[in-house]
DNA sequence: TACTATAAGTGACATAATGTCATATGTCAA
DNA sequence: TTGACATATGACATTATGTCACTTATAGTA
């Protein structure tokens, strides 16, 4: 977590700053990021930069866990959208996350996640941060999940389900994202795989 | 890959300097690793090390490589001993992993492998560097599967199969080691998992 | 207004990392 | 012995990171 006086910052003092490290971090991964570029786009001296954050690491998962909140959101609004239907709330984000890595503008700042992406990240994606927010928030999907579709009996095999489509989802991200696969290409593997975990694996 | 006069070498110099090497990418991870550390073990000078390695990668997928071939063919081995069970066979597997990642004594690099793994780390751990190669271990492994037992009518079903298996038993390693389970902790979830994708997510 | 405590800002610095290169040394065949 | 080639070496340029003593701003108080 950024320190508090990055939170007492200005509004157009910190959205320099978070832009700078939003270019830097789209340029690069996490551990090729320099702060000297963070520093020298967002015309801050050094000493600033570590009142702010701790360090790199602090500053990208302050980026990661934003756009993390706002894909949660996402997911639940589909849940919902949906009737329950986690499939294809799951198969939305699933475009959503891949469209991000594709904008080729100013901001690769997904891709260069997806493309480095490991257990840590992969938290701050899922989880957000405390043990309590995690409880609360599968518990929320629990909620409103279509569970009479699905093939669990009960909490505990449920969560076992979304490990695997949580494994599955993010491995045809990185996957897709690292071979440059279209979004046609992507989805279908996505959907292929999906198609095969839902009616299982044998006979 | 190490370059031809790391090949050159001979066996004492060439054993202390990969032991050297194993011993700073157990203490961390490959970003954190200094070349410094490796040089003073194999009390060698900096500018040998880059005489033998294009850099600090080159010498951890090296490392990487060696350990993933072993693993391979263990893999087939299980595979020819269970009559083609792609569950048991990837359940040894998973099994021998993660009592390397429990090694407590020299070693801990399988346990920094995995607690870093990422899409290059997981690639060079199932495939072997060539194009062609994953080509011919894909259809080696497609040879020895009792295909009757799965829900794939075709090579290409096989395939997406086979990314599911891979997504969820490298998710388990990662989410086990990660949160210290015990062996048994981490076997039962992760045959929670396998059984719930062999009959099928949903009803 | 002047004073003071507290927060924020600053950049030079100590330290450590990486990769290169000119030079030195070893080896082997002619 | 010589020359061509491979290998070895460590000083060096460059670029990082995180800290700290010091300065400046702010806001509450007498």
């Amino acid at each position: 977590m950024p320190k508090q006086t990055f939170f007492n910052l200005n509004d157009d003092k910190k959205n320099k700053l978070v832009e700078a490290a939003r270019e830097e971090f789209s340029r690069v991964s996490l551990y090729e990021a320099s702060i000297a570029n963070i520093l020298k786009r967002a015309e801050i001296p050094r000493g600033s930069f570590y009142q702010y954050f701790r360090d790199k690491e602090d500053a990208f998962f302050y980026l990661l866990n934003e756009h993390a909140e706002e894909r949660h959101k996402n997911f639940i609004e589909n849940l919902k959208a949906f009737n329950g239907d986690l499939f294809q709330a799951m198969t939305e984000v699933y475009k959503t996350v891949f469209q991000f890595s594709r904008e080729n503008g100013n901001s690769n700042f997904i891709r260069n996640v997806l493309m480095n992406m490991n257990y840590k990240i992969e938290h701050a994606f899922t989880k957000n941060l405390t043990k309590q927010n995690i409880e609360h928030r599968f518990h929320d999907i629990y909620q409103l999940v279509d569970m009479e579709a699905l093939h669990v009996s009960n909490e505990k095999e449920f969560y076992h389900l979304m490990q695997i489509l949580i494994a599955v989802t993010f491995h045809n991200l990185v996957h897709c994202v690292s071979n440059e696969f279209s979004e046609t290409e992507a989805l279908d593997k996505y959907i292929s795989e999906l198609s095969l975990l839902k009616k299982g694996l044998v006979k």
